[in-house]
DNA sequence: TTGTACGCGTTATCAC
DNA sequence: GTGATAACGCGTACAA
């Protein structure tokens, strides 16, 4: 119990170094008008003393606590962790911390933590939405920076940082067209989120502008499963046996997909190429053949969240909606090797 | 930006209440010694400046931030998203946070992290490893109590949550006995992990309490991946195809176990009845049929995790290893509808 | 170059 | 029942 070693505090380093807390201040922060032996008598002891400032201290007088609240309602971690993973390299050593919290979907929750944050006294909130549809905004009157990432705030006063679900579709569509499939179909996800209609708006768009049509229907939703996957495919090869490539709006149809083309006795990507979004490891390498599939970059959001808060912290804050570019994960269920 | 609002001060709530702090701060924290209608205007002062209180200032007071700090090693939050869950649920209205750093199995990251979470005078430390092997620990000399989750320490003066694998493999092991199942296969997962090994001996005892031999090697480590179960399913079926059961150390090789079992026109659970371990949401409950697997109870582990610092802040703390009952959570995979 | 003194927002101990 | 006042640990004008 040498609890004292880590409890120091920098009273204990000034009087062990024969100096003042003013002196010993200065001498630990690097400040210009100390003498070198000085600091140097300073810096021992505090490393004798594994002296370390107590940031909560520190945040009573400078007003800063340089952390930052993450607010998230994602349940498996699928956004909140790569995002939490930016945020830290973001601030590189600039220290900030996370304070992470569960809001379940739930608004109350929601403004429960908020509150908690606020009273925490973080620099800044980040809100993790699960899904892309637009939410509720937290209001304007917070006393903080706010950036809402993967589900845009329904202010467009708020910054939101967003995946672009209709480049996503533009970006799989032409993969697929510049291998020179033509006959390409779309397995929807979810009718009841957003991003099941960006990324068909992506794909027809992208198709369009070839000339080519989608084939099969426009307007069957799903759900994110492996089994709506296993379904759908069924349907669409029934109907339209000359399909060269099928779209799936998650890696999970994909799956199902996959499975389902199997069965047939289809070889992918030899008659049919697959493709999906979301780009989820565990789902997406672990089939045969591996899955194409389009990236969110969650990490890239949460470096560009963390930057967001900075820059608003000094300096004049963005608002509206800022499109995180998205990218290809190119395997083996259309790059045959 | 009526930012004021929310930075409301005591001082702010006490002034416009007509009372003195130190009243102010009686009252809001229902202290006795306090007049009625006294209380009730403090009470609508601080309602109406929407007075949040600084809890770094009253940690300054107090010594306690009423924070954690959870240092993870998983990439993926399979571990700690439950765990951070548990943790938040294991507090309830006592408005405990954590503070989430991400140590990425590297040492002089994780020291990093440790220093600056004392340095926010977190009140306790849950870390969270990658895997069930032992780690190094933290050292004795800190000054506040830590938990060490999944992976034990290997100080036994540590206290440590672990999974019990070795029940976790008797349990799905007797699962499939009373199913009336006799000629059990195992497919091993990655040798270098504990895990492995332990499900193994779980899973070799509870046959020996029956009875009857494992079918098949028992040293034919291999690695958490589909492909590697799609292959020793292959093995196992070839050398011994009236297996009738097969117990699979990870779901992940479960998938690939019955992706296998599927084309060679195996019928699951009619033929061959599979189990595995995890639990992982995603993969069981997508595969055709669900997979039954044993869930090792993470979110409990977490709130056990968070009961355990407050046992150790106030009073005396434990040590040693603690074991985590595991459950089975039962699918189509081995009890067929 | 160094030290003194004050303030950050809150709670707790005392007088009143 | 209420109100000054002293902490808590640190940074920083300002004085020495």
């Amino acid at each position: 119990m040498t609890g004292n070693s880590v409890r120091a505090t920098l009273r204990d380093v000034a009087s062990a170094a024969g100096v003042s807390l003013a002196t010993a201040s200065k001498a630990l922060n690097g400040r210009s008008d100390v003498k070198a032996d000085t600091r140097v008598r300073v810096l021992e002891a505090a490393e004798d003393l594994q002296f370390t400032p107590n940031s909560v201290a520190q945040h009573l007088v400078s007003g800063r606590t340089r952390s930052v609240g993450l607010i998230t309602s994602d349940l498996v971690g699928r956004f909140s962790l790569p995002i939490l993973r930016g945020v830290e390299g973001a601030f590189g050593s600039q220290q900030m911390s996370v304070l992470l919290t569960d809001a379940r979907e739930d608004s109350i929750r929601e403004q429960h933590h908020v509150r908690t944050l606020l009273g925490r006294k973080v620099d800044g909130l980040i809100v993790v939405g699960s899904r892309t549809d637009p939410r509720p905004s937290l209001g304007r009157h917070l006393p903080v920076p706010v950036v809402y990432t993967y589900a845009p705030s329904d202010d467009p006063q708020d910054l939101s940082l967003i995946c672009d679900n209709v480049g996503a579709g533009e970006l799989v569509t032409r993969h697929l067209l510049s291998l020179g499939r033509r006959r390409i179909a779309h397995i929807l996800g979810d009718g009841t989120y957003q991003a099941s209609h960006d990324r068909l708006a992506g794909i027809t768009a992208a198709l369009a502008e070839a000339g080519v049509e989608l084939v099969g229907a426009h307007d069957m939703f799903g759900s994110w499963t492996e089994s709506w996957g296993r379904a759908a495919t069924t349907q669409i090869m029934d109907a339209h046996p000359r399909v060269d490539a099928i779209i799936c709006s998650s890696d999970q149809i994909a799956r199902g997909c996959l499975d389902s083309l199997r069965e047939r006795g289809v070889t992918v990507p030899g008659d049919v190429a697959v493709a999906s979004f979301d780009n989820w490891e565990i789902l997406a390498t672990g089939s045969r053949p591996e899955l194409t599939s389009v990236d969110m970059n969650f990490q890239a959001m949460g470096k560009a969240a963390a930057e967001q808060i900075v820059v608003a912290l000094d300096g004049e804050p963005r608002a509206g909606l800022l499109t995180q570019v998205c990218r290809l994960a190119i395997r083996g269920s259309t790059v045959g090797e």
